[in-house]
DNA sequence: GTCTATAATGAGATAGAC
DNA sequence: GTCTATCTCATTATAGAC
């Protein structure tokens, strides 16, 4: 029993003991009982509060791709240059990083495990996603602010180093985030190498 | 059944089916029944090449594993700059996801299915691996060639990137390996602004 | 070495009392 | 809303014939 029952609904603490052991253990290897044990409750208990297993996981990554594709609308749509779009992406990728670490994890693997209509839902807001970084990517190469190289390979990179933070805050736990955005945007933009 | 009989014995067709779908649907969601049907034979009959559905995933990482850090032991003594071992290790590790790739989908997430034993092993392997790359990084900013950022923080974003690639060359199939690896080295070491 | 039959276990989900 | 008891099914692994 490691979540506050003040704080959270138990729909809340749900989701958040099912985020931590689907991404310590995965989806398959996490059991009803052990997240109800979570919260202090047992297995049956969770039926109260959700349908089945595979809601837990889909609400966790539908609603946390639903942000990420509703925010990049919101960057997309100002007007300002293309590089500068592309530094909002990498703040934005380190404040959902650091607002939800499990549910990152999640979203690299463990949808596969969707069912059919949730996979397709979930899929289709990621594939939009990446596609419109692309386009900002291209909008900023045209723009001459980045290098002309293989852009697949370029935002593929970009957003593989990204997607991983999570694991990197987690296991270097006392860093600044200031200091974290700095570097993270000097080495995607500049490299690692010394001008 | 996909995996030609003649060119495989029974145990690396098992080792190539269960690579295959231990990547496409995580260990605990592939049965030893799919592994079988893959290769042609029913479920009980694998139990004459292996001892249990765990040892196959074991012996992919562990070599796989040993493998990376056989290959840092032979880079490391070279006497190279340290910057040149850099780029050694990054045409290894495309080299590697070129030999492997479903092995290297498998090193990112399903290494915690291990038993306890192997889970050890692999880790204590894969932070060898690690430690010796930072090491590597830490010199090549004493020689003055990289600049003096955060260096776990660059060492993990460089090894994310690359332990990613397996995707990006499942996706785009038709891809020239010797632009890749000049894609890969720019974008780490100058990063994506136009010079 | 492969098969069919089957044991043994574990886990998602439901029923019904409180 | 939570519990205990239970159903149901899938899956790993074994036994023993061929």
């Amino acid at each position: 029993m490691d979540i506050d029952k003040g704080l959270y609904s138990r729909k809340q603490q749900i989701l958040i003991a099912g985020a931590k052991l689907f991404h310590k253990k995965g989806f398959k290897g996490t059991t009803l009982q052990a997240i109800a044990q979570e919260i202090g409750i047992e297995g049956p208990s969770l039926y109260n509060h959700i349908k089945s297993k595979n809601e837990i996981l889909s609400t966790l990554l539908l609603s946390n791709a639903q942000e990420f594709y509703d925010r990049m609308l919101e960057i997309k749509s100002t007007s300002e240059t293309a590089l500068q779009k592309l530094e909002r992406l990498i703040s934005l990728h380190i404040e959902l990083t650091l607002k939800n670490p499990n549910a990152m994890a999640l979203m690299l693997n463990e949808w596969v495990h969707l069912d059919a209509e949730d996979k397709t839902k979930y899929v289709n807001l990621r594939d939009s996603y990446d596609n419109d970084f692309q386009g900002i990517l291209a909008q900023s190469i045209a723009e001459g602010d980045v290098a002309d190289l293989e852009i697949d390979l370029m935002r593929f990179m970009m957003l593989s180093s990204l997607r991983s933070l999570y694991a990197w805050c987690a296991k270097y736990k006392n860093f600044n985030r200031v200091e974290l955005e700095v570097t993270v945007k000097s080495v995607i933009l500049n490299g690692i190498l010394k001008k």
